[in-house]
DNA sequence: TCAATATAGTTTCGACTCGAAACTATAAAT
DNA sequence: ATTTATAGTTTCGAGTCGAAACTATATTGA
């Protein structure tokens, strides 16, 4: 029954994607892709952790990034320190596309017209699930830094990525990261 | 906030179609097809009501069904009343296909371990996003009869369409119609 | 240190999706 | 009986998708 929905939803939020991203002559595959980079940490810009999120193969993604950044909506970098990596950047015109179509309205109007307490429980319930599925994947959870158990307190302002050995300011931990990592839990 | 975990279980779930799909060498909107199908009452299992549940076009649609027929899952059959009405109806290997791979087993598996009450929310909560959706999309809800505003009851054992002039039995209601409509409500 | 191996990404191919538009066939409306 | 509407198919071009071969850079290890 709670499939049932969930295969529904999906489907909406495909044809929604697919409609906004009409405008713009993208597919519904592009729109997740800048939905996925403005959300990521910069560890995890990469072709290959947008191939890990989506679960796609390398060949796909690499043609489909040829497509976005062919219309101006991505930005190709080199990684300074390692020359194989490619950072993808959204222009700011890819901001502004984002920006006018996910969430879609059909979504946004939605979850506005529902009371607040249902969608706290939305919230609590769909993260319970989530977790559920990353557990069960047992590996790549692509999640937030914060909920990672590699990042560390330091002070109020800053945390610590035990894996990166890198600073994670408030703002970092809450992108997320290709390294996610479960904290882990006894049963 | 609840969008980005919609968002993600969107991703997992069309992950899972891809791989469950690849099996049997199709693709996930195949997957999406068969389970559409295997869901949706005897008025709504035509191409059109597969282009409308999926808001493709009906060209892009009728190809996949090519497809799909090919590889052996549906079959199709003219209505007997109106000879332009096609019904597709799922073959014993694609029973066996869906009955394998939908629910994928990271779905079925994550919302096995779910405490029952997180799951009775869920449910109550995506029931009150997908109505929410369906109001604002104002047209094609698609949801099972019983909730629909054309559905009658008789007695315990049947039920009545006022727009089709049928009898629905009990496990009728439950399927899936293209031409629900949403019981209106005074606001 | 230099060769083997691993990793990041690209390219090419063939089957398929996807939308748009033209098309066939049947039914309904006037 | 002629329009008009509806159901579905076909064709075309751009793009997805996986598989496999490929390039380039980093890392390993003998």
């Amino acid at each position: 029954m709670i499939f049932n929905q969930i295969e529904r939803i999906s489907n909406l939020l495909r044809a929604e994607e697919r409609k906004e991203g009409g405008e713009y002559g993208l597919q519904a595959v592009h729109m997740e892709t800048l939905y996925y980079l403005s959300k990521c940490n910069r560890f995890s810009d990469t072709p290959a952790s947008v191939t890990e999120y989506l679960q796609l193969t390398k060949g796909t993604v690499s043609q489909s990034l040829r497509v976005v950044e062919s219309k101006g909506l991505i930005k190709k970098q080199t990684d300074a320190c390692d020359r194989r990596v490619i950072h993808l950047k959204i222009t700011a015109r890819g901001k502004r596309v984002l920006a006018n179509s996910m969430p879609p309205s059909l979504f946004s109007n939605a979850l506005e017209e529902m009371p607040l307490e249902t969608k706290a429980q939305l919230q609590t319930a769909l993260d319970t699930l989530i977790k559920a599925c990353q557990k069960e994947n047992n590996s790549k959870s692509f999640d937030v830094c914060g909920s990672c158990r590699y990042c560390q307190p330091v002070d109020d302002k800053t945390h610590f990525c035990g894996l990166t050995k890198q600073p994670l300011s408030n703002d970092d931990i809450q992108l997320i990261c290709r390294e996610h990592t479960l904290i882990q839990t006894n049963e």
